[in-house]
RNA sequence: GGCCCGUUCGUAUAGGGGUUAGUACGCCAGGUUUUCAUCCUGGUAACAGGGGUUCGAAUCCCCUACGGGCUACCA
């Protein structure tokens, strides 16, 4: 018997989760729901600095959406609160302290502004400062200054830190879910700042604390998150928490599309596709940045397009539902290679999503549409529309450009198609076609389609011509669905209204 | 620069010693739709390069190249 599988999703609240952040989180919760585990939502924000604020709410908004649930964490709570790190300030402090009592962490009196001098001689003469076993000696630290001395600093209320002693000459192992045996030098590592002088921990002394005490059993997060694992393995060490350290599965990177580096936040809308859940303003600039939601995709198919981006399970299946994703999800299937989304790939799953809405529930999401617009219409007829027009549509947004015309008349014809078909008999042919029209009691496509193609043939009229014309005369443009169904939808009373109308109106 | 991770059609991927290297999106062509879109059929297009190991390598090993990540008192 394994322990208990518990994730955690542990976004910092520096702004909107991105579409890469999205996906972590998606990984996580379909790892925890196949195997009947925990999904936890903390919220790690132990930089005071970089905070934005609401990006918390957007955060569980988003996952909301989504219906990616976690079932313990901010907001719902669970055995482990608080799950806000900034709240557990006092837990990492104590901790800290126990690494430097045990003689694995020090603390250190360095300014910022004299490391940055330090690393800038380095750099000019092409080398990296790196504060660890070579450097300590010649800083202002446990090693430099008298135990007694640097009691009085405390004392005094000097800035701290507390930085990690990294041990010369060991080989650290990761053995990570989707990448193997990762070896790295401790050697490469530097002594790491634990705990900030702002008595905040770093990320590192955070995560391995929080992620021990609430028993988390499989560390799930971004590839960016490999070098430093070396560092978090090695606090579980001196932490004598190795038996209960969890299992590590890093995720290949979201690149942007030009393959320039990783999809950041900061890509906005540059890139022709959302990076954002949720339309996000910004607090201070109020710069806009455009969300899927708002974008027209169903959150489905955005749980669908992403879970593919990086996993894949092995079949030729691509459609897959929350359920199926949960089913066929592992961590073994996930890839070792960076991707990028398509925008193409991704129309084409939210157009499959959307053409599986059922009618009624389409009917509903237009109905609030035109609501908004001061427009009744019958259900039956809403029903009867986006029956017409699903198949039609990429994105949820384009329901009203896709049935304006079942109810309004066009404002404006597509004059080039108009002018290309119009010739001196059309006028007459449109007020015949007007006459057999009041002559049909009910007013079915079917029966109207006999009737007009009765005359048309009668007459020996070109159907092309005829039919095309009498389209732009009601939807405005040389598209959409089967015309004799939009006459039946519209009535007769506005049909005629509109035919009679465009011959009126419309001049060669 | 150093360290770490990666590399199959344009994109997402399947394939893990013997395959005509499969699929989906895109693109192109044809069909359906008297329109457009959907839909259907077909086509286009890839194992980064070089060395090994092997009867045989996309697949295992090494090197190189390229891409990415990290290198903060950010996460």
């Amino acid at each position: 018997m394994g322990k208990r599988v518990r994730v955690r999703f542990a976004p910092s609240p520096t702004g909107p989760l991105h579409i890469g952040g999205v996906r972590t989180a998606l990984y996580n919760y379909l790892f925890a729901k196949k195997n009947n585990g925990d999904f936890i939502l903390r919220i790690e924000d132990t930089d005071k600095n970089r905070f934005v604020s609401g990006t918390e709410e957007y955060i569980i908004e988003a996952l909301n959406w989504l219906n990616i649930k976690f079932n313990e964490g901010v907001g719902i709570g669970g055995n482990h609160v608080p799950y806000k790190q900034s709240e557990r300030e006092d837990i990492y402090k104590q901790y800290a302290q126990q690494l430097v009592k045990s003689g694995f962490a020090y603390y250190a009196f360095d300014t910022p502004e004299e490391l940055d001098i330090k690393r800038k001689e380095c750099e000019s003469r092409k080398e990296t400062f790196q504060y660890g076993i070579s450097t300590r000696n010649a800083m202002k630290n446990s090693f430099t200054i008298e135990e007694e001395e640097i009691q009085k600093k405390i004392n005094n209320n000097e800035h701290y830190v507390i930085r990690i002693k990294i041990p010369a000459g060991e080989i650290i192992h990761i053995n990570d879910i989707i990448r193997g045996n990762v070896e790295v030098q401790s050697s490469q590592l530097d002594d790491k700042v634990l705990f900030k002088s702002d008595g905040m921990p770093t990320y590192h002394l955070a995560n391995v604390v929080d992620d021990y005490l609430m028993k988390i059993s499989h560390v799930i997060r971004g590839e960016e998150w490999l070098p430093s694992t070396p560092l978090h393995v090695l606090l579980y060490k001196y932490f004598g928490w190795e038996n209960e350290m969890p299992l590590f599965a890093h995720l290949p990177l979201l690149l942007k599309p030009d393959g320039k580096g990783k999809l950041s936040k900061r890509d906005g809308d540059k890139l022709g596709f959302p990076v954002f859940p949720l339309q996000w303003v910004d607090p201070v600039t109020k710069e806009i940045s455009s969300g899927y939601r708002e974008s027209g995709y169903v959150p489905e198919a955005v749980n669908n397009i992403i879970a593919l981006l990086g996993w894949n399970p092995g079949s030729e299946k691509e459609i897959f539902s929350m359920d199926e994703l949960i089913e066929e999800f592992s961590l073994e299937k996930v890839g070792k290679a960076g991707c990028r989304f398509d925008y193409e790939k991704a129309k084409w799953f939210n157009h499959q999503y959307i053409s599986k809405i059922n009618n009624e529930e389409l009917a509903e999401y237009l109905n609030e549409i035109l609501k908004s617009k001061k427009i009744n219409s019958s259900k039956e007829n809403l029903i009867k529309i986006c029956e017409l027009i699903k198949d039609r549509m990429n994105f949820m947004n384009e329901i009203w450009d896709k049935s304006e015309y079942f109810f309004r008349q066009p404002t404006t014809y597509d004059e080039k198609v108009l002018k290309d078909k119009w010739n001196e008999n059309i006028p007459s042919t449109l007020n015949n076609i007007v006459g057999k029209l009041k002559s049909i009691s009910g007013f079915t496509s079917a029966e109207i389609e006999n009737i007009i193609k009765e005359y048309i043939q009668v007459n020996n009229l070109n159907a092309g011509t005829v039919m095309t014309v009498l389209r732009v005369l009601i939807v405005g443009k040389n598209s959409g669905p089967e015309l004799f169904k939009i006459f039946e939808i519209i009535g007769k009373e506005e049909t005629i209204k509109r035919v009679e109308k465009g011959t009126k109106e419309f001049k060669v």
